[in-house]
DNA sequence: GGTGAAAACATCTTCAA
DNA sequence: TTGAAGATGTTTTCACC
């Protein structure tokens, strides 16, 4: 069950990475091939855990969610337990879309998208600074968008393909 | 055209952020509804921008993406065309997902996610080493992952819905 | 690995209520 | 707005290469 990938499943992911609406059939057409084995691959990369899930993104400014922040936080200690109780808390949190441990001089960090600094100040007041875990934290708020995508670079694949 | 969103847009939203693959059928049905007017609906939410898009999200792991690190920035100046150039040439890169100019002790937050440390130790070499109005980084390294996801949190808008 | 045809199913229009 | 119905297109299976 252990496949590799080859250049058309390379190519169904990146089509899918783009739009994942596209019919079976014209998906089909681009590769030249028939439906049933595009079909079928789909299906085996689903199966295989190669696509994780097909979702539709939402435009964040438009919704209302017009601020997005990172946040460098420093534990105050670093056994275990620390670590999984800030990871559990934090990853609860629905405004939290990205939360890394790391290397350097933070202990984690956290992407938070949020309607306004407004509603930051009371997430950080009622439900971030209520981790006892957390020692200290710097905020990097986000004053321009520059790239923000679900789009993975697959080039590094070419060849390495059957 | 400016039209406020309703309880059951909301419903669809927040469907369609979990699974953009169900048919229409099955969302109306999930929300007591006929399909006509949940299919207007959600043609209404593309056309007026509140749904960019609908994509795979794979799994980087499996596809062989197993590093992910955020990189802060620092420019040497911060003139416009610094500014400009600096996101140009950063947007361009396919290993970059995310970008931010953000307030702090950093002018960007970029986001990287790549095969592994070799090919990071090269992508800043070959690529970001090469982006002249950069001052100094500084790089976090993911070494676990907490939550990673495109869910938004709509709960904000419940009291604002018509 | 692949094709092409056929059945089952979903979409998208139209229309009357 | 709804719901039903029909034309069209898509998904999925199957027999065969």
């Amino acid at each position: 069950m252990k496949s590799k990938l080859d250049k058309i499943d390379f190519k169904i992911l990146e089509i899918l990475q783009n739009d994942c609406r596209i019919t079976t059939k014209k998906l089909a057409e681009r590769l030249n091939l028939s439906s049933t084995p595009v079909f079928e691959r789909i299906k085996k990369l689903e199966k295989e855990g190669f696509i994780d899930k097909y979702v539709a993104i939402l435009n964040e400014r438009k919704i209302g969610l017009k601020q997005t922040i990172f946040i460098g936080v420093k534990l105050k200690g670093h056994t275990r337990s620390y670590l999984q109780n800030f990871l559990k808390q934090v990853n609860s949190f629905e405004e939290v879309t990205e939360c890394y441990q790391v290397s350097g001089n933070f202990d984690f960090l956290v992407k938070i998208v949020i309607a306004d600094i407004d509603a930051y100040e009371t997430f950080v007041q009622t439900k971030l600074s209520l981790i006892s875990e957390i020692g200290n934290v710097h905020s990097y708020i986000a004053i321009k968008k520059g790239k923000n995508t679900t789009h993975l670079d697959l080039s590094f694949l070419k060849d390495s393909l059957e």
